[in-house]
DNA sequence: CGAGCACTTGATCGCTTTCAATAGCTGTGG
DNA sequence: CCACAGCTATTGAAAGCGATCAAGTGCTCG
């Protein structure tokens, strides 16, 4: 439905225009993006890429948001990417699909087939450039995420979670207010139970505690507001009250 | 001591060559990189970078094993990488450290000060792939990890972390051989500990377990010997019975 | 021989999981 | 309009796994 409407859109006018893996091209360069360039869109739920599978195209979240999930055979399932607006899907030099990647939400990408982006790459640093600058960017978070995931307790775990999506979100809606923002969670209990490496009553719980305590304030399932952004770092265990005087 | 020795090794007779950042340079280039390195030798349990400080150089590990951790102010910690040789050390691009680097045994870097390689891998566009490649290959072992951290039971985070210590023997040491296969636990049980998100009462609980029932051999405390990698696998919950027929 | 260190082993505690029931919401159909 | 299915989320009770606290072993080194 709107994929008629989007794809009309060229690169120039794109709104990840600045932070894809395109961020760094000239205008020869875009151009030469904008001839190999489709767009496709996902419904919520629906499976982008299956693991194993064999990849045809890699490309870039143009709205919506994706998780990128590993499963074991008996069913345990570990969220180890959250893709947003410009991340980067597919891994230039490799064939098969090493994760499932799924919309949450309607999902559009702008894909590139593989081998014409490959080539591509090549003659154009900036690309290669961008993508290592971003690579780099998610090991640095998958890293933060480890010392989640291996050493912090359920609370501290969902309080992290939290505090991750409310500054991603501030720094999207430059509203510069630090305090008393508020999100729509854009993750199902489930969702972030895989995320955590908890159950999903264990997020459940410690939900309501948090909002019990008064950190979090929570408007029917999804509506979250953060009364005071530095009580849920202290709580995330980040203690980063970095701004501070003392 | 051994420093005199090593840093008159030329880039063409290093052991890593073909496998660090610079594996894919042409002479021209590694002459360059000839140029801006140096060796720097560092002692057992010695830290190399310390999370904050401001990072002078990038540089390869050349010989011995690191390890990448993370802490808390109450000091949990957390590792979030496992150096080895030929593995890359630093952000090019970026200042402060963000992780605390410890040699483990001792340890060669070849090293290069900061800004004469972000220059050079702009002219270079060999360094800069090779150096995506390794990162990509980073986020994949760490997503592979996270799922570790997250999903898995503390048997099945141990034999893991075995089975990938014996993985990578076994690709230095091309014995060609799946079973039977030994080597040394380059790690305290502590240093498990904080790689599995464990404490290391439980490491070591579980290394019992695993040898009482016939899964691992243990001679003195570091030598591991695995009678069959097959079973190892299993215990790991990663099922690649991938050979069978049924 | 004793200090120091890495590791092992035991007993108990508590957090998270598991199992189970219930609530709230949405959409469908009689 | 209400009944009901289907889904997500909440809450309770009990069980289990790994953490914590605490000894004890074996080794190396002075």
């Amino acid at each position: 439905m709107n994929a008629p409407t989007i794809s009309a859109v060229t690169c120039g006018d794109c709104p990840i225009r600045h932070r894809a893996v395109c961020a760094r091209c000239d205008t020869d360069e875009l151009n030469e993006l904008d001839a190999i360039k489709y767009y496709r869109t996902y419904e919520a739920g629906q499976p982008i890429i299956w693991s194993g599978d064999v990849m045809n195209f890699v490309g870039s979240v143009v709205s919506g948001i994706a998780t990128l999930t590993q499963t074991m055979e008996d069913g345990r399932t570990q969220m180890v990417g959250l893709l947003l607006p410009s991340d980067f899907v597919g891994r230039p030099g490799r064939d098969g699909a090493a994760y499932n990647v799924v919309a949450t939400t309607e999902v559009v990408m702008c894909c590139f087939r593989k081998k014409p982006f490959e080539d591509l790459m090549v003659r154009t640093p900036h690309i290669a450039h961008r993508l290592l600058e971003m690579t780099l960017d998610e090991l640095d978070a998958a890293r933060e995420w480890m010392l989640v995931l291996g050493r912090k307790t359920a609370r501290e775990k969902i309080a992290s979670l939290l505090s991750i999506i409310a500054r991603r979100d501030a720094s999207l809606t430059p509203k510069g207010a630090t305090n008393n923002m508020s999100f729509d969670l854009p993750l199902t209990r489930e969702a972030m139970a895989d995320y955590l490496g908890l159950t999903l009553e264990t997020v459940s719980r410690q939900m309501s505690a948090l909002k019990k305590d008064g950190v979090i304030e929570l408007e029917g399932k999804r509506r979250v507001t953060i009364p005071d952004m530095g009580r849920l770092m202290e709580e995330a265990g980040d203690d980063s009250d970095g701004g501070l005087i003392g």
